[in-house]
DNA sequence: AGTTTCAGTGAACATCTGTACACTCGACAG
DNA sequence: CTGTCGAGTGTACAGATGTTCACTGAAACT
């Protein structure tokens, strides 16, 4: 263990009192609520720690002190890391699917549609940073269930994103394969460009606009292609 | 711990046995020699624990039973794990270097270029995979030094397309900041190419020729849109 | 020749880890 | 009202971890 670590220790029983809103979960309630809501508590507690480290370097203990329970209690709830983990995925995707769901029933036309997704994309992003830290950090880290959850559920999204495209005049005729690679190409440099925001030092507003405008341009030199694209060569 | 990690816990004699070519550094040499072929040792015995976890679930014990020497010479060679990852950082980036030469010394016109692109990635990230595993798994693993010296590197690495990209014709005239979109376009697209390449299992030339397809689609989908691209909007 | 340097050793430590076990005590069903 | 169920507690243990310290012995220097 290294210095930085063994500090933060000490100070855990401070940080107790104060960082934690998310503590114990004991209180009023019927016996199925209070569970759930312990069991919600070790999730955030989770998140929480996520801020600047990968979920591999996260012990059980850690996870139900922040959350506010004793260690052995963890096992009512999942029976390994592992389970919490996917758990995990499953609720911080629901947060991409509701930006996918956001950018579809978007005003479109009196906008340029481009400017409007960015902007979307920014709000979700800002809106829930550690669940897209999460995504982003654990997507390629390791080979565990997590990762896989991920894949999947970005699969899921790039399908998605086909679908909508597909609405589009200047795509009606693309075949579905194409359609998916354009798509996955989307996704991609739409990721690129969530990891940037999140390097951005908060409140560094100068620093998301650049970032912002990158996005734009990265997304406009993709789709100048689409009108010249012959299917399928 | 859980299951599996105790069980190759327990095989770890057995291991050292039959697994480890690397194991220890001594032999014959000048001193100077045999320290520099330990610490070559500890980068591989790193390297190989990598293979399938992160490097943030992996400890300073493991790595030198594996390199064939006691835990506390480590410090002989590196202050920290995070130097140790540093230095890997280094080793591997040299790898990147290697294909980017490659593909500029390229015999370029009697064959496609996207072909002869993506045919020397291929080639590389087959000769290499450990290096490109590691890459392209702690690029976004938490905050440390590693994903520092990892986005640094990949960073001059996209710069150095940029500047191969300005000799094309039709990018004679571009203004430097829309080469570099350009040129993290295609960075970023190639890594994603990477991640599928080590995805697929061993030996499944079929997959790979399928990778490798959508690879080369991906490309042309970005560079069809070139010769429409205003400058600077 | 004798002396210094230093990569690698081995024992010891305090701390953290996952998990087993027997327990409490309030919510709930009969 | 009484008995069961089960979320959360507390103690305990074996193993792994990072780091300390005093050491060995051969290479390198004078």
């Amino acid at each position: 263990m290294d210095h930085a670590e063994r500090v933060s220790t000490l100070l855990d029983v401070a940080e107790e009192e104060t960082a934690s809103a998310a503590k114990t979960a004991t209180g009023t309630g019927s016996r199925q609520e209070r569970k759930q809501r312990t069991r919600q508590a070790l999730l955030e507690a989770a998140l929480e720690l996520l801020a600047d480290r990968g979920f591999a370097s996260l012990s059980l203990r850690e996870v139900t002190k922040r959350a506010g329970i004793v260690p052995t209690a963890f096992y009512r709830h999942f029976t390994s890391m592992d389970e919490l983990g996917v758990a995990l995925v499953e609720q911080t995707t629901r947060t991409l699917r509701d930006l996918i769901r956001s950018a579809r029933t978007e005003p479109v036309g009196h906008l340029d549609m481009i400017d409007a997704s960015v902007h979307t994309l920014y709000e979700h992003v800002r809106a829930h940073e550690d669940h897209f830290r999460f995504v982003t950090r654990e997507r390629y880290a390791g080979t565990g269930p997590i990762a896989r959850a991920i894949g999947v559920e970005l699969r899921l999204f790039s399908s998605d994103l086909a679908i909508d495209l597909a609405r589009f005049d200047a795509l009606r005729q693309w075949p579905t394969d194409d359609l998916h690679t354009l798509a996955d190409l989307v996704v991609t440099t739409m990721l690129a460009t969530v990891v940037d925001l999140l390097d951005v030092r908060p409140g560094d507003h100068q620093a998301d606009e650049l970032v912002l405008g990158q996005a734009r341009k990265r997304l406009r030199m993709i789709l100048i292609g689409v009108p010249h694209w012959r299917p399928t060569a």
